[in-house]
DNA sequence: TCCCTGCGGGAAAGGGCTTTCTTTGCGGTA
DNA sequence: TACCGCAAAGAAAGCCCTTTCCCGCAGGGA
């Protein structure tokens, strides 16, 4: 592997000045020399040592992102937002996947702050554990404290900058709307009971069903994985138990879309049968048939907004950025 | 930013041992200073300076995968075997998203190389440009003179390990298929002319018509980017300019989507007026309806053997995998 | 008593780059 | 001719860690 001085051997200059006129310094170098340089870089095939420069500049300007699953469409669109303001920004960025696994989430933490990136940017759900909570605050605390920056997509625990979709009156909306259907036996086929994004969806639709009189009792939530055979099982073992359902909720698409698998695989039709509902609005729910009635978060500005936060240091006060949430009426209620 | 040598200093002891306690090296130390060490680190907060140590230790053990997008599904999947064998021998992954542009893929080769990863591993289509292809190889190469391994997946150009997805049989399988259905009027939807990926399925699928003694006229196919909205504009114009079409063979689910979408909003029955087909198996192609009859491959499998490639030095001669495609039969063609 | 061995700890040499500070050499003025 | 100032190049001091090499000391055998 080719360094600095084989280069700077080569031309026959000093690694400063290599050094110069491959990172195009402000300081000028004479044409002569400058040529000489490059034509040795060009004959080793030069590429400088990412590490050694990252430790000398000491200069944080990658930023880190901890997701649950890039390749989950939730989060696959709030990258992309993130990925859009980061670049214009020019700057790179670390994304880390923890699988819904608190531990690793802990762990991504101080490896981003051990590859001294400039801002961390946490998405998805939080979780209601109070032992991981505090562990994860202190942690973020600590990178702060050294100058680090914080933002995050959608948990209430860290007080500091924040973006949240508003999961509450989307859920209420929803709610809402099946009611307005005239349903009154609704199922619901969640997601784990112990992230926050859960609990928020779960209490805006208890909220417009108590409005409308009616009531959501607990036998009539299933909890699963938020993905699609998540989705397909919860449908399942709710539909044994409660026949009489005529609306079933998902709190977000992926399981949705396993709950139209399902009840498909059952003959049962949707919506004249039984009505389903999605959340998030995923590109995808407009092309499973029924086309998905959901809620629309806007995922995209959701990443956009979290990285114009993390990058832009603020006043002082933490800021918190609430998105709202609407209903997509399509097909698969009625 | 504590450093070491402030955690050392702390636990009065030399830097060495303080080193020699974190990384938990064979080298014994005392219980006693051990836990004095232990104990600086935790009052300090103290994260090691990642380019320091990838400095110090000249260890190469992170991979670079390079893919067009981690968040289309077909490289979600390959993505998720590669993670697979590389989580097994504990190294890290670093992924880029060239985004399909070739000028990023050169760059992302740099990046990579610049970050002294043990391997590159490319995923995704080669293209038909000679310059480019002249460029990535030299590349490569010059990566591979320093010791760095490369494995590619489903690229011809570079002389190296490779995993290939036999795509021309599953263009032979997928044209075959629909002759035994009795199509002779089938249209093509296909993503970029430049991607060999598209010409390799399209020559297996011309050669399938042939053996049935029919043709596939330039006319008959359009091409567009290898996603949704591609796939639902190629379709509407190729609909446009020949309305006798009984069959549509999309290059890829996603773009098979779009064609289901744009059939549906013309009212146009599937499979009962046009027949549909896909390409990949992706996991959404058995939730849209109707379920898209496809090309299996075996992403994962093509993710976990590129990784096992370039992880294992093997003894000099490239090594080539060919994995085969199967039809799917499913609802979208009859 | 002396020497050797072995173990725990520290000093110091990198690893490859950036950047400040210093030096050199030149043209121009008094 | 002597001196000043400036521009361009080089020397060297870090950046923060790991790891080799060496040293001192205690214990055991002769």
């Amino acid at each position: 592997m080719a360094t600095l001085s084989d280069v700077a051997r080569r031309a026959g200059v000093s690694p400063a000045t290599a050094s110069r006129v491959i990172n195009g310094s402000s300081k000028p170098v004479t044409e002569d020399l400058r040529e000489r340089v490059l034509r040795a870089v060009a004959e080793l095939q030069y590429v400088p040592n990412a590490h050694a420069q990252l430790l000398a500049r000491s200069h944080r300007t990658a930023v880190g992102v901890i997701v649950h699953d890039v390749s989950d469409p939730y989060f696959a669109e709030i990258t992309r937002g993130l990925q859009r303001v980061a670049t214009d920004q020019g700057r790179l960025l670390m994304i880390c996947n923890s699988y819904r696994d608190p531990e690793r989430e802990l762990e991504y933490v101080e490896l981003l702050r051990g590859h001294q990136v400039a801002a961390i940017i946490m998405a998805g759900s939080g979780y209601h554990d109070e032992e991981f909570t505090k562990l994860l605050n202190e942690k973020l605390t600590a990178y702060e404290a050294t100058g680090g920056r914080v933002a995050v997509i959608g948990r209430h625990e860290h007080s500091g900058d924040a973006v949240m979709p508003d999961n509450r009156t989307g859920g209420w909306l929803i709610g809402t709307e099946l009611c307005a259907l005239g349903h009154s036996e609704i199922g619901v086929v969640s997601g784990p009971a112990v992230l926050t994004t859960t609990t928020d969806r779960l209490a805006g639709l208890r909220a417009a069903l108590a409005e409308h009189g009616r009531s959501l009792p607990e036998h009539r939530i299933r909890y699963a994985e938020f993905d699609r055979d998540g989705g397909a099982a919860a449908t399942a073992a709710l539909l044994d138990a409660e026949p009489a359902l005529t609306a079933v909720v998902a709190l977000n698409d992926s399981m949705a879309i396993g709950a139209l698998a399902l009840l498909r695989s059952r003959s049962v039709a949707v919506p004249q049968q039984v009505s389903v509902t999605g959340f998030d609005d995923m590109p995808i729910a407009r092309d499973v048939t029924p086309a998905l009635t959901t809620v629309r978060l806007p995922l995209v500005e959701m990443g956009a907004r979290a990285m114009a936060l993390a990058l832009d240091p603020g006043a002082g006060a933490p800021r918190t950025e609430v998105l709202a949430a609407e209903v997509v009426r399509r097909d698969s209620a009625g």
